[in-house]
DNA sequence: CCAGTGTCTGCAATCGTTTGCAGAGAGTAA
DNA sequence: TTACTCTCTGCAAACGATTGCAGACACTGG
């Protein structure tokens, strides 16, 4: 005969875990719950999971329910994900969680998320590919049981991994090329032509655009829209007064700015793919003495909070942040849960908020050619 | 004798794990390294662990390396975990991720705990105490290696808890009563005083106080500091002109001056214990068409992202944001791996940011006394 | 009384690592 | 050759839960 197999001493945790340096008793476990209630650990488990919980008796049940109770039994996770391969876990991917825009999704998917079970663990890639690379990969091997990741570039091969090795995920905010990619975004085209409507109703013209960098779905499809909206509203193209920017950064838009304005000085609006980009260029117009919205009118994008008071107040397109971040979450629970469903795309409308960054036109022919001359 | 043990099936995951349905191979494990590296399982382990590495002979060792990389070997942390009792996980608790205080925080945070192999699970209380408790207690179940709490009330048993239990805890922007709590946190008391000489200095004499909600340790020290620099500076007591808000937001704020004004309209300057409170004071001055800062000057606390470009741009403290984050980060590590250091409070400095919301009072005498007689 | 049916519970293997202990083997000294 | 160290590696028992399988048991109908 063999060492009896369940010899019960309890082996003390081999290095300093918590309890190990408090009084407390190491907490109970699924072995303690079922020889107080005289059962077999198997049937507490059956018990404690809902969706076995009808195996076993009623009564049996009620009795080992409240010994759990007693003993304040609480299910360990990783014994549990190590059987199960489910951690209920899921990680958050953000390219900058100082752009106001990101909290609001996070703290609402996060909600969500913790509502059905889940937790979520946060990376935030300050925008670099081999950060995103890394901890996406770190994710993995945690076996996070799904991902939501708002920091996809528009061609992204770490987005790709995901998708082919089956991992549950979806993208928010911005999305990829390949199509069959859930995902909740903005319906940017829309966005786009409600600021560029509001533009040319006020009188504008000669509208400049500052876009956001096209290796993101928003900065791309916001630059097209734009182009092809002007077409469609019968505005001449106009190549000179775009210019796309490599940030979503206030440096970043304030520097396109500046790049158009070497060049050309005769337009009355700019429309910004992005609000920290409309900030930028408001730091630039002041910067040369150029008034907002006299002048010049700017517009934004996103909504972030506090752009309501800022001098000027933007005008800018309001983006339903919560719904983002509770949509994402509800659409990845529904893909880990099934796996088989066809793939969702969702496409929130945008709504535009007019405040004191635009205005109309006011004819600047004058000053225009005055200093035309002495432009740099 | 008894079937052989190591049967070599591997056992399809018994639910739909994602490489279930994808034709990837499961991931390589440890066993399968040690075969085909011709070792024990245990040799793997001991290379692959740091500490136990001299262990083996160099030789088998570099051997046991390469196998490993060539499978694509990553150790399972959840196995690891249930073993050793440590998951290279910490838990952020936050108030408010919406409060752009906490991202600079949050983020420095996670960069710093993720250079060291760790993860960070992010929870948002939403200022609940009911939350705080159910997030804390699900970060136990899930055995975190520490926590970082920025959501502390000054009396606060969730915390106490965790001390008790040895848990790792470091807390954030805001402590609790007790001592013996590492913390990293502002130096109030400075901030307060650098706030007030500067209206001081400006030559206001009669200032109101917004404060925050007693119950954490800012908006209690930041009270009891003006309370008690005013003494020193030679101003007479005043009980008018604090009020303490229940909430660190621009409502309560807001709510907070007007219930100052509807007794008093004698003083000049108001000095708000938060940025969010003093936009909500700035808003109740602009709705009684009280001029910032010609009629009142207002200040506030933290600088936050973009309250350099409100209208005015509002006088504030800087803190160290980034600094906090990293240095609560750094402070944690240091606990979860020698927990018998002593314990370790870090006060950092805030400085004085005078921007456009303060400026030298005016004589409002004439006006005070015309509109005292309809004063609501 | 027996066979058949259905319900409930227990058994034991398994997930992937870690680690105390002991044994194998090499080397040295007597 | 024997005995004794010392270094390195293997063994096997954990960690705590889940689950396919099969056995126990009660009950029914013939």
């Amino acid at each position: 005969m063999t060492l009896p197999l369940q010899a019960c001493t309890r082996l003390v945790p081999p290095c300093c875990a918590a309890y190990d340096r408090a009084m407390e008793p190491p907490p109970a476990n699924i072995k303690d719950v079922a020889s107080r209630a005289g059962v077999h650990p198997s049937t507490v488990s059956r018990v404690l999971n809902p969706a076995t919980r009808s195996m076993v008796s009623d009564h049996l049940a009620r009795k080992i329910l409240a010994v759990a109770e007693e003993l304040g039994y609480r299910r360990n996770p990783l014994a549990a994900g190590l059987r199960t391969q489910r951690t209920l876990t899921v990680g958050i991917v953000l390219p900058d969680l100082t752009n106001p825009v990101f909290p609001p999704i996070v703290r609402n998917a996060e909600h969500t998320l913790g509502a059905q079970g889940y937790s979520a663990i946060l990376a935030d890639t300050g925008n670099r590919r081999r950060r995103e690379r890394a901890v996406i990969e770190n994710m993995k091997t945690r076996r996070v049981d799904g991902l939501i990741v708002a920091a996809a570039r528009r061609k992204d091969p770490v987005v790709d991994d995901c998708v082919e090795m089956g991992i549950p995920l979806v993208l928010v905010n911005r999305t990829v090329d390949k199509h069959h990619v859930p995902a909740v975004i903005n319906d940017d085209e829309l966005g786009i032509e409600l600021a560029l409507k509001h533009l040319l109703d006020l009188g504008h013209r000669r509208i400049a655009y500052v876009g956001g960098p096209q290796n993101t779905s928003t900065g791309h499809t916001r630059y097209r829209s734009f182009v092809e909206l002007r077409k469609r509203f019968g505005l001449a193209p106009d190549r000179g007064l775009a210019v796309n920017a490599t940030d979503y950064k206030e440096a970043a838009g304030q520097d396109a700015l500046r790049r158009i304005l070497t060049r050309r000085r005769d337009f009355t609006a700019v429309l910004a793919a992005n609000d920290l980009l409309a900030l930028g260029c408001v730091d630039e117009l002041q910067a040369r003495g150029l008034a907002c919205p006299d002048e010049i009118s700017v517009t934004g994008y996103n909504d972030m909070p506090f752009v309501d008071r800022l001098d000027p107040p933007l005008t800018t397109l309001h983006i339903p942040r919560e719904e983002l971040g509770v949509q994402a979450a509800n659409l990845l629970l529904e893909r880990i849960r099934q796996p088989d469903m066809p793939i969702k795309q969702l496409r929130l409308e945008p709504r535009i908020v007019v405040r004191g960054s635009t205005a109309p036109p006011r004819l600047r022919r004058d000053r225009f050619s005055s200093s035309t001359g002495i432009a740099s």
